[in-house]
DNA sequence: CGTAGCCTTGAAGGTGATCAATGTTTGTGG
DNA sequence: CCACAAACATTGATCACCTTCAAGGCTACG
């Protein structure tokens, strides 16, 4: 792991939500001994049962959260990108071990967070914590509507992948998503295998609603996408 | 809706792990306004889609979180059983709206406190805050590990349901739920329909590893529904 | 230049959804 | 207390969707 410890970068953390309304100086003693960590693609910020002794906030690029099943498959939990918050949940506990896996989708940065900081400095901030749950309850949410596309045709729970992180990420048109996805992930995002995620993307493909170059995919016509999502 | 506006039922609440290592003073500072609510079978608690104003504590029996599909069917998102939390996290929210709904199965009792308790009272003790952090991380890692099924067999995601429930319940031997379960709900949970439930169930009624007695499911041999899981 | 990661296409087959019909139990109102 | 409705459980037949297995091509990178 690249470990590129450099001074707090204040002027991101001061755009994200979660210190919104605080102080520069806030902001610093709830940072404190916080580290910048920069990631490669595929590289592992902390893996599933290991001891539990960072948190952090996504700064920019993206991680999938992945979780071993039964088979030798990882399957992909969701996705986080720059603002969400990572592993805070868990230090609340007294003894934590991290029940997920974090893997960098393209290059990343992450600024890590030590457990102890939370346990002492964020317990005594009540509206951060409320933050911290307004940010789960957005995950939770999340994940309610994915079980709400549990028996949902494939190319519905496809669309429904490509649409939530397009909401993530408020980038330009055309629509593009800012970092890697390969198919097999999104197979393993939503519970399928890859070649039936190819056979469905091909067909858009084909008929143009999206493209793909370069391993980053572009959605040309959302509104058939998000029609795909109402039937 | 009945409200039977009864006294805090102390007792049951000192037993919660909630408020453990708490006083009986704190306790009721932290319940003012507090009511039991007893629920018949199939009575909803509170609606998807309206104002929340209340969160509260399962005392007795059980509920069903559920949440409108596209097509009509109501998605079980997961079931609540005594001691477990309702609605916290969104009390945090400025203008919360219930996300989902929630429906008593068989008669049930429910503790319910207003939300300008939880973003007044409860706000101020971090203690609290971080248990209500650990029961959602439960919460969450129950969402995880059925994603994690997501493309098992249908045999595997039932007895998951069933064991899932089990452990919530540590009830004594012959194991049953202590609450009605129909097929047609463990299919709502796990994404199926109420056919291919039954005809896995039969299979297992047949080879003597279940039985149903007027609505309640009894686990004869937990082994061999263990077993399924591990396949 | 070879390997690894990613994408593609085809053929075969199975699991589970769908539709339909019926039996059984529970609950409710006259 | 009976009759009827609603909820719940069951069984069978059919078939579509998606998985599985297999093979091959493309691009990046050491």
């Amino acid at each position: 792991m690249t470990n590129l410890h450099t001074n707090l970068p204040l002027p991101e953390l001061l755009k994200l939500d979660l210190f919104s309304g605080m102080s520069k100086l806030q902001i610093q003693e709830l940072c404190i001994d916080g580290k910048v960590i920069a990631t490669t693609h595929r590289e592992c910020l902390f893996s599933e049962g290991t001891v539990g002794d960072f948190f952090g906030v996504v700064l920019s690029g993206a991680y999938k959260i992945t979780k071993a099943s039964s088979r030798g498959e990882d399957v992909i939990i969701n996705f986080v990108t720059p603002g969400d918050i990572v592993a805070a949940l868990i230090m609340a506990q007294a003894n934590p071990i991290y029940p997920v896996s974090v893997i960098s989708m393209g290059p990343s940065r992450f600024l890590r967070l030590s457990r102890s900081n939370y346990v002492n400095t964020w317990k005594s901030f009540p509206g951060l914590l409320f933050k911290i749950q307004n940010l789960l309850l957005k995950k939770i949410t999340h994940l309610h509507d994915q079980k709400t596309l549990y028996n949902a045709p494939l190319n519905q729970k496809i669309a429904a992948v490509l649409i939530a992180l397009l909401e993530k990420n408020a980038s330009n048109n055309p629509l593009e998503l800012p970092f890697p996805l390969t198919r097999k992930e999104i197979a393993n995002a939503i519970g399928s295998t890859e070649e039936s995620v190819i056979r469905i993307m091909s067909d858009w493909t084909k008929v143009g609603f999206i493209q793909t170059t370069e391993q980053f995919i572009r959605i040309i016509q959302v509104e058939k996408i998000l029609e795909i999502l109402k039937v």
